[in-house]
DNA sequence: ACTATATTTAACAATTAAGTTAAATGTTAA
DNA sequence: TTAACATTTAACTTAATTGTTAAATATAGT
């Protein structure tokens, strides 16, 4: 959904942690959200933000539902970093 | 300050505009609220979050004060994203 | 069909963020 | 020192975000 969504799906810190999670491979919503200190529902919705902005992906088992990490969302945000820092410190010519 | 002050400050649009906008080089605060339909207080208090997350630097010639880009303050970010993506797709070699 | 488990959705309260107008601060020049 | 300009800060309003509890949905096993 673009560089905005992601941005703000970024910009919470417990949403950070779950991305961070994820990073071993996936994992059922009640995993994930027994590692904070919030409810099941609280986690639910960032994990609603999270696939809203496509950084994540949901899959059934059985009654588990699955989330795991979608990093290609990621590259417009990198290219948007580095285009930021490249416009004032970088040369064109590597 | 930090990874969570950085990405607060990046996931508002007009904050990201007034980033672009000083990739051509330092502006003063009315040259950049004149690019937006917003009150200038309401831009001096976006600058002012730019400023407390270190995107930014300003100094002061005359009665203007100039904005100019710090983008150092963004290696910790596309540190974090980096690993993000490289904790799922990528080798540790090469 | 009933029960238990896993998770989401709805409704609401509390906090935070963003915008506005008006007052305050700092600088320059008369 | 007064006036004009540039910008920020304060006070306030409104909208968005986050969290809670309770109800709803979906699946599996009995």
């Amino acid at each position: 959904m673009g560089l905005h969504t992601t941005l703000r799906a970024l910009a919470d810190p417990i949403r950070r942690e779950i991305l961070n999670l994820l990073k071993l491979g996936r994992l059922a919503a009640g995993d994930i959200s027994a590692h904070f200190a919030v409810t099941d529902a609280s986690i639910s919705r960032h994990l609603s933000v999270l696939k809203e902005a496509d950084l994540v992906r949901c899959t059934r088992d059985g009654k588990f539902l699955y989330y795991e990490l979608n990093t290609s969302i990621l590259e417009e945000t990198m290219l948007w970093l580095t285009d930021l820092r490249g416009g004032k410190n970088n040369d064109t010519q590597k």
